[in-house]
Formats: structure tokens, C-alpha cells, sequence
DNA sequence: TCTGGGGTCCTAGGACCC
DNA sequence: TCTGGGGTCCTAGGACCC
């Protein structure tokens, strides 16, 4: 009797443990297919994917193009008449328009919630922190931010629920392995629940582990997330990463080691990377390249008010004869601190067509190139040198002017000479999908 | 012919200082 | 003959994420 008493105190106490720190993450459904959809709606039922940066890979597929057994980052080229012959819609990615919808979505879901409760992990995902909800209504308030977010924005999202921002990803998994019995939405709010879906869970399928961690973990025979946690905690130390690896531990036996960070915070290395359309071996275009993936880069940052110390190109030399399996050859990097934080783009692209002429080999033929700012201070605080006065309040004047005119206009109606014009370098979209919500002339019209 | 792009955090080890 | 050691800063690189 006493012992029965003890036991289900002992339960009350672990419920109210739960009650006051569960956590949430809220992912869309296939994302980038969703949103070529929702405009689209003759596609429902028909197979879609979604295709990277110039047309290379996969990135997302509709349900019906998983259960045709097309994986995610197929080579495009490779896939190409399995496609055709099974009539499947393919869009190159337009990343204006998701990161539009994405907005929707998480504003959607931030105006149901406390204030400070949501943080945009990704440009479909949010954790949430669901502290303030009471155990008894937490499946109605999570039910209700789906059916909410789904009646919006048209969106379909799956939403898991746990004491941990990694036990919560393993639910949310979960909840969309088997969408039919779940609803896309499963909470697991006694230590039951989540021991049954640990065991269900592979480690492979751990948020925090990729393939070099699976493979040490292979390597002792244990195979689900409910042995890993049994895992002495010094060996989460030597052999995950040190502390990253027992916060894993921790988050994975259910106390919270990874906080909701609800900031959306500046970020703290700027880049624009892209692949040529077609390999390159004129310095001219390279420097063209370079020049206007500065400019993009400089637009991010100035977006977030920020300026630059120090400046890294990097240029991949194309690799001829190449194994089965794929692998890009290494990146010639160099860089170089500027002696003033900048966010001027002219300045920028100055500084950046140098580093290319020091690293660039005549003769060699490149296949991509890419600028990254790091070491990014408030553009507020710069400091002034005594000998490069810094940019005087006409100079950002202009950037800012520059900024809105090509932010509203898409494809840089205003430009820098040196990001030249014939384009030999530029990007492959043969598929890309209107601009629907964010440009005036493609708004679909309803007859 | 054709295989994405943009981030974060952590660690180890060297340089430097006293 | 015997030549310290601890703290801090910086950087490159490795691991992970979507």
C-alpha cells in the first residue's frame, strides 16, 4: 500500500517535472514542394521535387515521389528519365518565394503563443517552448497550432512534443513515419512513452548524429537511442565531441541541456557560394563571379547591420576524372583583415578580386566560388582608423538605396560594372516557379 | 556535360606573455 | 650539465544541422 503510494507520488512528481519543461518543434511538410503546391493546385496527388541551385540535386520531394523511391540529393542528371517516364513535376528552387511563406508560417504560430516562445530554427522549422501549458490541455494546444497554421497559410506541418528539444525531434519523427495513426502529431509525456520511442529510434536518426558518430557507435553494437542513453557518460565525452556529446546524453534522458533561444540573432558569418553554370577558366569571369556573390553577401550583411574584418575567397578547381562516388575537390582559400570593418560592397569587391588574382592558377579550370565575411561587428560601433577614415553617412545612404532597390526588384536591376554582364558563370533554373507572393507581375490571378 | 548552399559550435594546438 | 609552467588568445579544421 505504502509502497503503490510511494510509486504514484514518485509518478506525480516525474508528471510535474514534464509539466514544466516541454518542448516542442514544428516542421513543414515537405517543405519546398508544399509551397510549389499551394499554387499549383492541379499538383495535388501528382509526384514533385524540388531542385538545389542550379539544378543539381534533389532537396525535397512530395510523399509521392518518397514511395517512388527517389532520395534526397539525387544527382538531377542521374534521376532525369526515371522522372520523365514516371510524370514527375520538377521546379528548380525559388527561394523567394519560400522564405515568403515561411514568414507566414512562423507568424502564424507566434501570434498563438506567449511572446518569447518560439524559435525559428530553420526556414520550416520552430521549436517551442510549451512551459506555460498545463499537461491536461497540451494535446488541444498543440492540435490547435496545427489546424491554425494549416488554415492560414495551406501549409501541412508535423509537430512533436517532449522535456527535450532532441527527444522532441525524435517524436516529431516519429509522428511522420506513420502519418495515417498519428495525425503528424505525437507527445511524449511519461518517461514510458519516450523510453518506447527511443527504442523505435535508430541512432542514425538522432538529432546530433551524423555519420562519423554513427559509425563509432556501430562499432559497440548498440543500436537504438534506448541503449545509447544507457551509455556510460565518459564515453559520450571522449568519443562525441566532448561536451556536445554528454549534452546529447543528457537531452536524450530526458533534462533539458539545450535551451530555446528565442533571440533571432545576428548571425555571425555572412557567405554566398555558388557552382557555375559551366566550368571556368578565364580570370575574368572568375573575378566577375566573385564580385557578384560580394554584393549579395554585403546586402545580407548590411541587412543585419552589420560590417566585416575579415574576408575569405575561395575558388574549387574541376576535378576530370572523378571515382564513383563523388567528391568535390578541396577549395583554395585565402583571406585577409581588412584595416577597417566595412560594408561597403565597392570596397569589398576591391579587396576580393585580389584575393582571387593571388589564388587563381592560369591554365586550371574552376568549377565554383565563394565569398564568406567573418568576424562581424554592429555596423553602429565601427571603429575609425587613423589612416582609412571609415564610410561617411552618404556612402551607407547609397548602399541602403542599392539594397531596396534590388531586395524589391529581384535579379540586381542596379549593379557594380564588375559584376560584368554577359554571365558566363550564372546559375541553371530551368523550372523556376513564379514569384507569386512577393512580385506584383506574377501575383496569380483568379479569373 | 550535369552531384547545393548557408550556417553553428567545439576542440586541439600553436603563439605569446609573464 | 641542469633552461618552467600556467593562462589566454587565435586559428584551422572537424563535426553537426537544415
Amino acid at each position: 500500500m505504502l509502497r503503490n503510494l510511494l510509486k504514484s507520488k514518485f509518478l506525480i512528481g516525474v508528471i510535474v517535472l514534464l509539466r514544466f519543461t516541454m518542448k516542442a518543434i514544428i516542421d513543414c511538410n515537405n517543405f519546398y514542394c508544399s509551397c510549389e503546391r499551394l499554387f499549383k493546385p492541379w499538383l495535388k496527388n501528382i509526384p514533385v521535387v524540388v531542385l538545389s541551385n542550379n539544378d543539381g540535386c534533389i532537396i525535397s520531394r512530395s510523399d509521392e515521389a518518397k514511395k517512388l523511391g527517389l532520395k534526397m540529393a539525387a544527382p538531377y542528371f542521374m534521376v532525369k528519365p526515371f522522372l520523365e517516364k514516371q510524370g514527375v513535376q520538377v521546379f528548380s528552387s525559388n527561394y523567394a518565394l519560400y522564405g515568403d511563406l515561411s514568414k507566414r508560417v512562423m507568424e502564424t504560430i507566434a501570434s498563438i503563443l506567449p511572446e518569447n516562445c518560439i524559435e525559428v530554427y530553420s526556414v520550416d522549422e520552430a521549436f517551442l517552448d510549451l512551459s506555460n501549458v498545463s499537461p491536461i490541455e497540451l494535446n488541444d494546444v498543440v492540435k490547435n497550432i496545427k489546424d491554425t497554421v494549416e488554415l492560414w497559410t495551406g501549409i501541412a506541418v508535423s509537430i512533436g512534443v517532449a522535456p527535450t528539444k532532441t527527444l522532441s525531434k525524435i517524436a516529431n519523427h516519429l509522428a511522420k513515419t506513420n502519418k495515417e495513426k498519428s495525425n503528424c502529431l505525437l507527445v511524449l509525456d511519461t518517461p514510458d512513452k519516450i523510453a518506447a520511442a527511443l527504442k523505435r529510434t535508430p541512432v542514425d536518426e538522432i538529432w546530433g548524429i551524423g555519420k562519423q558518430f554513427a559509425a563509432k557507435i556501430e562499432k559497440l553494437n548498440v543500436k537504438t537511442g534506448y541503449e545509447l542513453q544507457l551509455m556510460p557518460e565518459e564515453w559520450f565525452r571522449k568519443n562525441l565531441g566532448g561536451v556536445v556529446g554528454v549534452r546529447l546524453l543528457h537531452e536524450l534522458q530526458g533534462s533539458p541541456s539545450i535551451g530555446i533561444d528565442e533571440q533571432l540573432s545576428t548571425k555571425k558569418m555572412v557567405s554566398c557560394t555558388r557552382r557555375f553554370e559551366r566550368p571556368l577558366t578565364d580570370l575574368k569571369f572568375i573575378k566577375e563571379a566573385v564580385a557578384t556573390y560580394v554584393s549579395r553577401a554585403a546586402e545580407k550583411l548590411r541587412r543585419q547591420q552589420s560590417a566585416v574584418k575579415t574576408l575569405s575567397v575561395f575558388i574549387i578547381p574541376k576535378e576530370f576524372k572523378r571515382g564513383k562516388v563523388y567528391k568535390p575537390l578541396e577549395p583554395v582559400t585565402t583571406q585577409m583583415k581588412l584595416p577597417v570593418a566595412t560594408s561597403r560592397t565597392n570596397e569589398l569587391i576591391k579587396q576580393a578580386l585580389i584575393l582571387v588574382e593571388q589564388i587563381f592558377k592560369e591554365g586550371a579550370t574552376y568549377e565554383k566560388a565563394g565569398v564568406i565575411f567573418s568576424d562581424l561587428t554592429p555596423d553602429s560601433s565601427l571603429q575609425g582608423n587613423f589612416f582609412s577614415p571609415q564610410a561617411g553617412f552618404g556612402q551607407r545612404y547609397l548602399m541602403s538605396q542599392v539594397d531596396n532597390v534590388n531586395f524589391s526588384m529581384r535579379n540586381e536591376k542596379v549593379k557594380f560594372a564588375s559584376a560584368g554582364v554577359a554571365k558566363p558563370w550564372k546559375m541553371k533554373q530551368e523550372f523556376l516557379s513564379s514569384g507569386y507572393t512577393t512580385r506584383w507581375n506574377e501575383l496569380r490571378l483568379i479569373s
